[in-house]
DNA sequence: CCAAAAGTGTTTAGCGTACACCCATGA
DNA sequence: TCATGGGTGTACGCTAAACACTTTTGG
């Protein structure tokens, strides 16, 4: 009966980790740190850190997600108002204003807390997911020396250990998850930049979903769907071919219908 | 920089919370207990308790599970196997074995540590949706002598504070998860007893969705859905009308294409 | 002119919807 | 015989898939 006792708890920390996915060099890629000290010392692990005493979860992940890339993120989950820049914590580092996409996407993921999991102590993380658009520099903020683009698909189908903890399951989550709501949500645009084509946003999801789209289809798709996109004033210039319609994302939350990958997709699994 | 200040972490508790769902007298009922100390003393809750040392949150949620109700879960998410129901810590309770449905569905659903949510001190709460066949005794354990099931929608619909903590809006994401889950995964046959009837699917669906469906198109559906239903031996008997064929629960663990719900649904929220 | 990318039109097949209809049982 | 629920057949409309075709740029 664990109910009666109270305030007599298990010690536990809590922290936040975040999934940061962007595209780059037309691959998905995930951020990631080195590790300076044990354990899992020089290993990569998934950016992250302790969850403070007066923040809420999605407020500790908009601020790690800060720290690590000077982007400021856009919480969608848990409904708190993450989004403040204001009452920070006194810290040295500045959040840098948006470099491309004005804010990330961010949403929790799912909890991961195996007694073990980290050897030093009970350790439950929380962990998020952001996507972002494409960011130019391998390492934003200061604060992440150590930070680094890698692409995602060659860390999923390599050995599991090659993250700390239980990274790679995370990861997977993390990736699992993106893919699977590119097909009932407007995500995908969390990819782009403000203004964005509809090729932009077709490689997106041939990005994500590792294949190919036609290219007529999908348009007509995606700009057949209400609330998706809204036509942004001018086109493409100094591309190749026929310049392209600008678009930014509208308001819609959910794709109906949605757009499906792979209709010989098995039925089980 | 919270990264070099090991082990230095600011104390918080873990708990697992339930979103226990069932179908009882045609109407979604949520498991809830009467609090019997402070804080929100007397008030609903969902059933939960603290995470243990040696326990992962799946092994915590399917302890308190079966606390409360005498079921036995079966985790699908995190990977955990927190079915083995050899090293248990030392209970009086015997986990009784399932009575209906052999073994309750049970994932993880989301986290919630919002400062102040419990004014005691800082818990994060990592709640599980459990969905169950129609119990017909509204208390199973002797454990939960203050548990009963509830009508969901009532609930949802009436104040946020008639339930304790911030368990209002952890009951609206677990019925929001059920009733989206349903669309795409086999999930519904979970309200189901191990053997049962396309009509009996059918009623879970109008149930937890809120509105009624074609019979013909139904059947005709889910019998077509590879994966999703095994014919099981024998039918009905003793019901009006004609007997209606018995089917199991088949492997499919996603459903393509999926059970839409109303297409007239807006595209933007 | 050619390549490349954007965007439109058209055909066809599959699926969801609506509903007519038959089947098998209890009362 | 009737009511009730199970199950099949069928016509219709919408959508996705496939692909021919035009448009508009850069080289």
């Amino acid at each position: 009966m664990p109910r009666s006792a109270e305030l007599a708890y298990p010690p536990a920390a809590i922290t936040v980790d975040l999934v940061v996915l962007t595209i780059r060099e037309g691959e998905l890629a995930i951020l990631l740190v080195r590790r300076g000290g044990p354990p899992f010392q020089g290993k990569l692990a998934l950016p992250g850190g302790f969850v403070h005493q007066d923040e809420t979860l999605a407020q500790a992940a908009a601020r790690e997600l800060a720290e690590e890339t000077g982007l400021l993120a856009d919480p969608e989950v848990a409904g708190a108002a993450a989004t403040r820049d204001s009452g920070q914590p006194a810290s040295t580092r500045r959040t840098r204003a948006a470099g491309l996409g004005g804010s990330v996407h961010l949403e929790q993921l799912a909890s991961y807390g195996d007694p073990g999991r980290d050897p030093r102590l009970r350790v439950i993380t929380v962990a998020y997911l952001a996507l972002a658009p494409g960011l130019p520099t391998p390492r934003a903020g200061s604060d992440a020396a150590d930070a680094a683009w890698l692409p995602a698909t060659t860390l999923l189908s390599g050995p599991p250990d090659a993250l700390a903890f239980d990274h790679h399951q995370i990861l997977a989550d993390g990736v699992e998850r993106a893919r699977a709501k590119l097909e009932y949500s407007p995500l995908a645009t969390a990819f782009c930049p403000p203004e964005f084509t509809v090729g932009q946003l077709r490689r997106v999801y041939e990005i994500v979903w590792g294949g190919s789209l036609d290219p007529r289809n999908f348009h007509r798709k995606v700009t057949g769907t209400t609330g998706f996109l809204i036509p942004a004033d001018g086109t493409t210039t100094g591309e190749r071919g026929r310049p392209a319609q600008l678009y930014r994302r509208g308001d819609a939350v959910l794709l109906h219908p949605p757009l499906l990958r792979a209709t010989s997709e098995p039925a089980s699994g």
